[in-house]
RNA sequence: GGGCGAUUGGCUCAGCUGGUUAGAGCGCACGGUUCACAUCCGUGAGGUCACUGGUUCGAAUCCAGUAUCGCCCACCA
């Protein structure tokens, strides 16, 4: 007949590292993280893909945003019954892999070349196989609800072949081409960057003033005649083509249309005239480099000039530099300094601030080089991203960004997409003796060359590979099998929700947009909701030289993955930096303990043998149904907003506010009556354990796993407190309970008459334990019939005994401080003819009287009557009615 | 050089479409050892809502401008 545990045993205190990993646990053999077979009839559908980790990375608190917010929604969504997916998968991380390997093979003293491409790629794999699932695992241990089943790779077969498609609609549809123009190389990582990846730094460099000579009508170089130039790059020197000036500059306008001669290797370069030259800096006069400015480089397209590379791809002076070939762009500049002093032309030297690109990854200064590379052609696939978002199809979350984004889009520039590295998809372009070029989705490369003829064994492939972002752009449609028409693409794409942070909004939200509608004519999500940045105390960036990094897993393990949940949640708001500080992992902390306490009270106080309920529900019991209803629908109303910091707030507002403080103290009221029944105080228990029950499912998505452990006990304690559900994880989120305005109104005026009577004593040094006679009036007689049966929770809250209950209009005697509420006004009788009290009831009446002062003007502006809402103007009144009273009861 | 955001008690932040006396947590002060929790309970002090104007019966909230801080974008060698 009874259930035998009720659980009396538990400890204190919420032990994370002890009840986390098994709950974890039973969720994954539970099956609740995969989706079933077939969509439930009529569900909903709310889909998240993971933006996948690097491989090589350790879980930090990006990724523990990240977790904790597409979690917390999906673990909602899921909870309301839709057809909800989280996929979850890695990135190859090209780049970034191969920074992180030839450091190790570095110590192994190995290099990228003394590997080779194959020995290098089979290393790599080794190295994935190694670092895969390491952060998997990681986010296991911060509750994360994906389904595993479905995990994918960036570098995975389906990735591949996605990738090889869609580059050759790609080049089908013309938006894809291979061209020779100037992009970022970095010397170190030996690759082409993105301009993405190119991060303007301020330097302090070094600006010379150089002397051309010109040439003289003899075809001389003229000793008196120079033409002075500035730069800051001696060493491209080498690979002048002409020396600009503005169209009108006087100074030089006789000089425009001659020559000047480059120094060293004695170039005869025409002087031009060009508006991009601006008269102010240097000395006027700029030197002309296309191969290795990206100014340069596009004036040298107007004018037709020739453009002459002076560096190879390790940033050293190639053959053109003649006795300087070999040395480093560095090495170089001093060495072109030295010789220009000794030649007599350099005229002077200044420090410069500027603003010089370096590399994203490896912080080496980035050098603009021309070269033939593959590029995607940004500009129509932009402008229909672009339009999504502005037509509304797909949202940007905080709406601010859209600007961003779409400044971004409208200014968008082709996409060098080639990189020269080893580690990522192969361009699928094969390239024949002819110089055709043939683009093939095969697996196995095409058959012959598409245009001539030539059968494969003569064609050769690009040893190119695809920016990383290339294949992570796809991300949303290759995780479901694109191009394949699979199940999983017709049932979970579009996705619902990227949640990202807004770093990457270019790098990764854009590319999406574009290839995902490239793709599959669709948006590939609806709504984008950028996270903020986690910055360490005092606002400062985490990082490892700081000493400020605060490491998730470590906080995981001391306060348990809710806490620090709870932590990241709570208070932001989204692309909001936020500040994750001792102070608010302990106050989460001290939530999760919160609720495990308020746990064990509910199941402690469960009465030893359970009788068939009996009498109609108490106050208390009416209240907390409502204002559960109330939290339910709050809490529904946020997450459906995506306001995951209100509903963080509310839910914690609710749980412990409302829940533990008040609820459970009137609860151990009408448990505690002697003179209530077996039944009584079943049913009273009963309706705390639906309570404990509908909470816990509120707080679920955010902190599942104390509320899951809760859970376990209440429904180990009273399957009827979980509708017989096991598991949190699948149980039905709540919504739509009925409200009860009467008694939210009756208890909000205890609450109110509670609050001012412990003000009191604590004013009037009444000792806070003392009993003492309460005389409480009533407002009006409906207030009188609440007292009556309240009357025992003011007893127990605020210390009264007797409690006197006085009908509507009875006059006060003359107490040293009276309390009020809707429901009538309040008072400790006793002790009121003392000097204390008088002074006291003296300094009470005052600051009434100024209040009634107050509203009785107001009410008295006609303006205010006339055109202020009914409702705020009847507020206003009940108000000052309320004071009256009050004032009336002192006695004053 | 453009664009965006922020500015609310000592600290960290809420305050939606303008409407009671601007809230919370931490910190602080005072008081609490009975059967959920001292990672707790109760009470309190503390804010001219950055500044200046404007709209309004009413502005932290809307408009214009100013200041400070932060972020993003940008081809002056």
């Amino acid at each position: 007949m009874t259930t035998p545990t009720t659980r009396r045993d538990l400890p204190p205190r919420y032990d994370a590292a002890a009840v986390e990993p098994p709950i974890y646990e039973r969720w994954l053999s539970s099956g609740a993280f995969t989706p079933a077979p077939e969509p439930p009839p009529g569900a909903e559908r709310f889909v998240i893909i993971m933006p996948p980790p690097n491989v090589t990375g350790a879980l930090h608190n990006g990724h523990a945003v990240f977790v904790t917010l597409e979690d917390t929604m999906i673990r909602y969504h899921r909870m309301r019954g839709d057809d909800t997916l989280w996929l979850p998968g890695v990135d190859h991380a090209s780049i970034a892999a191969q920074f992180v390997l030839d450091r190790i093979i570095a110590e192994e003293g190995e290099t990228r070349a003394s590997l080779g491409r194959e020995r290098y790629l089979e290393r790599m794999w080794q190295f994935m196989d190694e670092t895969r699932g390491v952060i998997g695992r990681q986010m296991h241990r911060l509750g994360a609800s994906a389904d595993w089943s479905r995990e994918r790779f960036t570098m995975d077969p389906i990735s591949a072949r996605a990738v090889r498609v869609a580059f050759k609609r790609l080049w089908d549809a013309g938006l894809a081409y291979r061209g020779e123009a100037l992009v970022n190389w970095c010397p170190r990582c030996r690759t082409t960057i993105s301009d993405l990846e190119n991060k303007p730094r301020d330097v302090t460099g070094t600006l010379w003033t150089v002397r051309y000579h010109l040439v003289g009508p003899d075809g001389k170089p003229d000793p008196a005649e120079v033409i002075r130039v500035a730069t800051t790059r001696p060493e491209t020197i080498l690979g002048d083509t002409a020396v600009a000036v503005h169209p009108d500059d006087e100074r030089y306008a006789a000089l425009v249309g001659r020559e000047a001669l480059i120094p060293f290797v004695n170039r005869r370069v025409p002087i031009i005239a060009d508006a991009a030259v601006e008269r102010d800096f240097g000395t006027g006069a700029v030197k002309i480099t296309p191969a290795h400015d990206a100014d340069d480089y596009e004036m040298g397209r107007r004018h037709g000039l020739p453009m002459i590379s002076v560096l190879d791809e390790d940033a050293r002076i190639n053959e053109v530099g003649g006795d300087l070939a070999g040395l480093d762009r560095y090495d170089a500049r001093r060495e072109m300094v030295a010789r220009l002093e000794a030649a007599g032309d350099l005229e002077g030297e200044r420090p410069h601030q500027m603003v010089v690109g370096h590399c994203d990854r490896c912080g080496t200064v980035v050098e603009p080089r021309l070269s033939v590379q593959w590029f995607i052609r940004a500009a129509p696939l932009a402008e229909r991203a672009l339009a999504s978002v502005r037509e509304g199809r797909t949202r940007i979350m905080p709406d601010h960004q859209e600007k961003v984004y779409a400044h971004w889009m409208e200014n968008i520039h082709d996409w060098a997409v080639g990189r020269q590295l080893w580690w990522g998809h192969r361009i699928p372009a094969w390239y024949c003796p002819d110089g055709h070029i043939t683009v093939s989705d095969a697996e196995d490369g095409p058959d012959a060359c598409a245009e001539c003829g030539r059968p494969s064994a003569e064609l050769t492939q690009e040893t190119d590979i695809f920016d990383t972002w290339f294949s992570s752009g796809l991300w949303p449609f290759s995780t479901m099998g694109w191009p394949e028409e699979t199940p999983d693409l017709r049932r979970f794409y579009p996705s619902s929700v990227m949640e990202t942070g807004p770093d990457i909004l270019f790098f990764w939200v854009a590319r999406m947009m574009m290839l995902g509608l490239f793709c599959t004519d669709v948006e590939p999500f609806h709504t984008v909701y950028l996270h903020g940045i986690v910055r360490g105390e005092g606002g400062v960036k985490m990082s490892k030289t700081k000493g400020n990094v605060v490491d998730p897993l470590e906080v995981v393990e001391s306060i348990g993955a809710d806490a620090l949940r709870y932590a990241l949640v709570a208070g932001t708001a989204p692309g909001m930096d936020q500040r994750l500080t001792a102070a608010k992992l302990d106050g989460a902390r001290n939530f999760t303990n919160k609720l495990w306490n308020a746990t064990r009270f509910v199941l402690g106080s469960r009465p030893e043998t359970m009788a068939d309920p009996e009498g109609e529900p108490s106050l208390a019991e009416r209240w907390i149904a409502s204002r559960l209803a109330a939290a339910q629908e709050r809490a529904t109303g946020q997450l459906d907003a995506l306001d995951m910091s209100g509903y963080a707030g509310s839910a914690y507002d609710f749980a412990w506010s409302e829940f533990c403080d008040w609820f459970i103290e009137m609860a151990k009221v009408e448990l505690r009556r002697e003179d209530a029944t077996d039944g009584e105080r079943a049913r009273v228990w009963r309706a705390a354990a639906g309570a404990l029950g509908g909470t816990l499912r509120i707080l679920h998505p955010l902190m599942p796993f104390v509320t899951e452990q809760a859970w376990s006990f209440l429904h180990e304690a009273d399957p009827r407190a979980t509708d017989g559900e096991p598991l949190l994880v699948s149980a039905r989120w709540h919504a739509g309970g009925e409200r009860n305005h009467d008694a939210e109104a009756a208890v909000g005026g205890l609450v109110e008459l509670v609050r001012g009577l412990r003000n009191l004593r604590t004013e009037t040094g009444m000792p806070p334990g003392e009993w003492r006679h309460l005389v409480v009036a009533a407002a009006e007689p409906h207030a009188q019939e609440v007292l009556a049966t309240g009357g025992r929770y003011l007893e127990a809250l605020a210390r009264g005994r007797p409690v006197e209950v006085l009908p509507p209009g009875a006059a006060g005697d003359r107490p040293a401080g009276v309390v009020a509420s809707p429901l009538g006004a309040a008072w400790y009788a006793a002790d009121d003819s003392g000097p204390e009290a008088v002074e006291r009831r003296r300094a009470q009446a005052e600051h009434l009287r100024r209040g009634i002062d107050r509203l009785r003007a107001l009410l008295a502006n006609e303006s205010f009557v006339a055109r202020a809402p009914a409702e705020v103007v009847e507020r206003e009144r009940a108000r000052l009615a309320e004071l009256e009273a009050q004032l009336r009861q002192l006695g004053e």
